[in-house]
DNA sequence: CCTATATTTGCAATTCGGTTGCAATCAAGG
DNA sequence: CCTTGATTGCAACCGAATTGCAAATATAGG
């Protein structure tokens, strides 16, 4: 059990396989930004589509990871903190979107501002996501 | 000149043709909620899906329309409101989605709050969507 | 009004993100 | 170590979107 990868695996009662350690070892590694489908496939070359997209979904519901809205139909994903579980999540941050180097990551400690809402409306989720540079590429 | 449609394309240095004024005419019938490309194909069949395409991307370079992100990989658009010009949009308001029916709308009147960036964070544009039940579906 | 030019349209083909069904493989528990 | 249910890989498919090119059309100039 020398590895982190089973034991989060096993937290979540998934079964512990090649392929479910290969892509969470990404994302741990990762930490930074999100990842979309194709850069794991081309981190994990030899990997099946399907697969990663099936792994993504699994790792998504047991809320391990979480999906980031990105309006260029691509789906993004990263790392929950601590603190989510299944189906309920704790993703109540800001996205930001780097218009440099096109980078996605977690504003963890920027959460998604209240609004009202009109008359009639009922909210109940809101999802927020503000684009510019980086600290990374303003440096 | 007794059409609008024809007004807003020449208004925008764009060439009047059927296709764009039928497109334009659908957006300005439409009022409430957003357009998928899927829509407007539906509404004007016999016109080629490509066409669309190419016509939503004028309008929106143009400013008579704007995107609004959707995480369900399908674009959608809505009307500016009067005040938007070439490149320079004021679609900084809130986007509603129902989960009941689904539909997309602008919330006008709502716009998006200020949100501060952490340290070496450089913001330039900020979007957001709220989810949940529009006033249609609750009445 | 007519023509020349630049723009727009339609079609076919292609790319890309994502899903589904199915047979083969593999992990987990007894 | 064996059974069983979950997971993988493959092929095929789907919808959204883009590209290249030839035909059609709008616009400006005479």
């Amino acid at each position: 059990m020398a590895d982190a990868t089973v034991d989060i695996l096993k937290r979540n009662n998934l079964s512990v396989t090649d392929s479910r350690r290969s892509i969470l070892q990404l994302f741990l590694l990762q930490e930074a930004s999100a990842l979309r489908h194709a850069d794991i496939e081309h981190s994990l070359q030899g990997m099946d589509r399907v697969t990663i997209y099936r792994t993504l979904q699994a790792f998504a519901e047991k809320g391990i990871i979480h999906s980031i809205p990105g309006s260029d139909g691509a789906a993004r994903y990263a790392l929950c903190r601590s603190g989510c579980t299944d189906g309920h999540h704790h993703d109540d941050h800001v996205h930001f979107v780097c218009t440099r180097c096109s980078a996605t990551q977690c504003l963890d400690d920027v959460h998604v501002p209240f609004v009202r809402m009109p008359e009639g409306f009922e909210a109940s989720k809101a999802e927020m996501v503000v684009s510019g540079v980086c600290s990374k590429c303003r440096s």
